[in-house]
DNA sequence: CGAACCGTTGATGGCTGTCAATTTTGGTGG
DNA sequence: CCACCAAAATTGACAGCCATCAACGGTTCG
């Protein structure tokens, strides 16, 4: 997972909410693709902003950082997603290759035309953190799991098997959890028999109505 | 606080991030004022959308429920914001009056003209939502309070009294803490005279350096 | 005056964080 | 192919923060 480009993860381009696919920005500016190696920075907390941001393969975590260290990710994203939106003209997050990914770029030549193309991707962007925040605030551990396995598995084409990107900790860092619930919660879940684990990344779903109850 | 329109709140203006004001959205066709009681729905999750709403006076929360009856606030809104902005037509919230509240509904005639006015707000919402997450997900009960008064103080003009419309069930719903929760960290700062309580929504804020301190 | 609601405070338990040790994994080099 | 190593993940013990349950005071409204 350290060598860059090592793994394509899934190249399903079904948007999440319908709202974004691998299509390009029609009005953006000529773009280019750009590879980053695992943990690489694509952009940092207070850089200018001028650019959009396109997942072509591989995953990327967005997150912010509290001055002792502790790490919130708002957001994976994965192929076809769109990233790197900002209010007032500079980056507030941080953002992170996972894995080798390679990333299109797209530069904004701020007109209204774009906005029109851009708003329901910010929209969409906007609704799932939204409900993110339910995740993190009102659920327990083994429910914020779920979720994110869930939403993880239908990412990946709804398949069964699915190929997470990411550490222990950055799920944590996701989720509001630490490396050590998270893992006790994979244990947990695997020991009822609704997932099963060849390695650490490669996770299959045995019963996801079993994780969907738990999502109440 | 029961009584719709009793108190205008605060009619300071001033946008939080800079991006969103009093003035209207221009490019809107011909909107209306709507006037709502304490605790009245101003829309419901999976109502279609087809309108944003700017609060005249009085407050909003937007929240969204889980079956079990939990309930995640993911955003309250003072005069002069606006809320309502849902990704695919529908809306994925509730929204209700917290006292009695003024709205000015502004129908869209979804246009490109209309989504360089609203994506500005909707990338600001997008920020606000997205720090919110490092709040509710790697903060302390402590910090969580600290960082809520310090944002209604920012509201409500930097003035160090405040004046809260909500209810300690809704600041803990929009922190992920439980009313007692809420309740004796406030207790607490009081005896650490970080702050001075007359009445239970009305709230001095004495050393603002200290509340800001525990946000680190 | 009584009921209902809100807020506060106390006692207790459980979930999850912390600290620590061990095992597994994945990668490197012989 | 195997040995070795560092990093990641797992598991256990324990503590602490916060949720839960409960009781009480204050305020509002009928």
């Amino acid at each position: 997972m350290t060598a860059p480009a090592s793994r394509p993860q899934s190249i399903h381009l079904r948007g999440h909410n319908g709202a974004q696919g691998p299509a390009a920005l029609a009005a953006a500016q000529p773009h280019q693709v750009q590879f980053y190696s695992a943990n690489a920075e694509i952009y940092g907390q207070g850089e200018k902003a001028r650019a959009l941001y396109q997942v072509e393969f591989g995953a990327v975590r967005v997150y912010r950082l509290m001055a002792d260290g502790r790490r919130q990710i708002s957001a994976f994203h994965v192929a076809g997603e769109v990233f790197g939106f900002e209010s007032d003209g500079h980056h507030h997050f941080f953002a992170e290759a996972i894995c080798g990914s390679a990333v299109r770029i797209y530069t904004l030549p701020v007109g209204a035309d774009v906005s029109r193309e851009i708003l329901p991707l910010a929209l969409a962007a906007l609704v799932r953190a939204q409900e993110h925040l339910m995740v993190v605030g009102r659920q327990h551990a083994c429910e914020r799991v779920a979720a994110f396995l869930l939403d993880m598995m239908d990412r990946q084409g709804e398949l069964p098997s699915i190929e997470l990107a990411m550490s222990r900790a950055d799920i944590g860092d996701y989720l509001g959890l630490t490396i050590e619930t998270v893992s006790r919660v994979f244990s947990k879940f695997r020991a009822k028999g609704y997932i099963r684990l060849s390695g650490s990344r490669s996770v299959d779903i045995l019963k996801p109505e079993a994780l969907l109850d738990m999502c109440v």
